[in-house]
DNA sequence: CCTATACGATACTGTGGAGTTCCGGATCTT
DNA sequence: AAGATCCGGAACTCCACAGTATCGTATAGG
């Protein structure tokens, strides 16, 4: 979808369809906001200062709209280069929690929520939501962890690829069904109580420094408060 | 609601209600299959070959049947005194893989996400919702940890609050969002990947023994198939 | 047996939203 | 400027479902 057409017109004025992005933005935020059932077209148009007739004269259908808007989702996930790297794995997983990155978080969630409805009928989306979700930021932990491991800060014997989940999915479900905030100090509470304890970090050889709590090292990039 | 009139008609039959428990029942069912909006009055109805009058006798309004439905589901939490003691924690973790209890899970899962596109209008039902679901499964694995704790297996530092949680919102993402099956692989996986790494035991304690991978207790009980 | 009540079934009404159609105006091409 | 095409807006149809009303029947008490 939303691919170019094959026979440019050439009469007229062109057929740019360069309102789509405002448009999918606005499916995105209603989406959010009202969830899918409670969704209509007209305030998907209204939202996006277009006629209902304009929606339709892209997609066939709500349905369809969604599916694309969701689709159109994927942008920035995390780039490796983008990833901190302040030395120690407890530094870079808490230069992870960024409020900016957390907003966004949430807003995807919000997104998510409202799908919920849609996803045992398109079963599909539920590998697009989790993709946009999820999988990004257990991507992100997985790679932090294996440069742990390549650095000998951890035992390359602990299921990494299980630990990166963890922190994703109980963030996810914290929003989605206990609707409560996921706030810093709840990440905290999951890095320095489940993940460097499972690590054999903290607890397990307990660095002894205990108060590695501000730790962060000399080569500190984790960009100020972005 | 629910509760007996108070002025109790003494001609013709008994204003009994002996229906509710099937109308409710039904209305789980239906809720689950197709999730809140998706569910229609005369699905309920038909499924407990009720008339859709009747059931506007005793509810006013959709969403009263629901609420009531979901709040009559809060049978069977888990009682400590079911609890398997197996003298090791993870052989308790292991006993309460149950695949009866896991199918029960499964179900009320369901029902949850059916939910989800009412939990935004309805707040109280996440509470509701989440005292259904997660939470008698972390009490569970907070009494286990605090008795493996008790009894000196595990350190009395570890973060056990936050542990108990782990495993029952990881289990609910993944049925609700990511629509993969929650097995008896998964949990284990979670069990000796994540929870008792981090208490301390398998990986913690065993830095440096390296191959305990495997290390499956002596005692090992862990329930038949029940 | 008679009567009052609650029930199941079914027909009905009202409403909200999906999807369609039409039109006047804007914008680009030539 | 003229013509072609797209857009925003609004009016329209159609349908599914919430909620209501009616009726014949089953059941229990008198």
């Amino acid at each position: 979808m939303v691919q170019p057409d094959s026979h440019p017109p050439r009469l007229g004025r062109k057929r740019d369809h360069t309102r789509d992005p405002e448009i999918l933005t606005a499916a995105l935020e209603v989406l959010a906001e009202t969830g899918f059932d409670g969704m209509t077209i007209d305030m998907v148009a209204a939202r996006a200062k277009a006629g209902k007739a304009t929606l339709y004269r892209r997609w066939p259908s709500k349905s369809e709209l969604v599916i694309d808007a969701v689709a159109c989702m994927k942008q920035n996930d995390f780039e490796r280069s983008h990833l901190p790297d302040t030395g120690t794995l407890r530094g870079d997983l808490v230069a992870m929690i960024k409020p900016r990155t957390m907003e966004e978080a949430e807003k995807k969630l919000q997104i998510m929520a409202g799908l919920m409805s849609m996803l045992s009928a398109a079963p599909e989306l539920a590998d697009a939501a989790n993709n946009a979700l999820v999988r990004p930021r257990a991507e992100a932990n997985l790679f932090l962890m294996q440069r742990a491991i390549d650095r000998g800060e951890i035992s390359p014997d602990c299921d990494i690829a299980t630990l990166s989940i963890v922190s994703p999915s109980i963030a996810a479900y914290r929003v989605l069904i206990e609707r409560k905030p996921v706030d810093r100090k709840f990440l905290i509470a999951l890095i320095d109580g489940v993940l460097l304890p499972a690590l054999g970090l903290g607890r397990g050889a307990e660095v002894s420094n205990a108060e590695a709590s501000n730790a962060v090292p000399s080569n500190a990039v984790a960009s100020p408060t972005t």
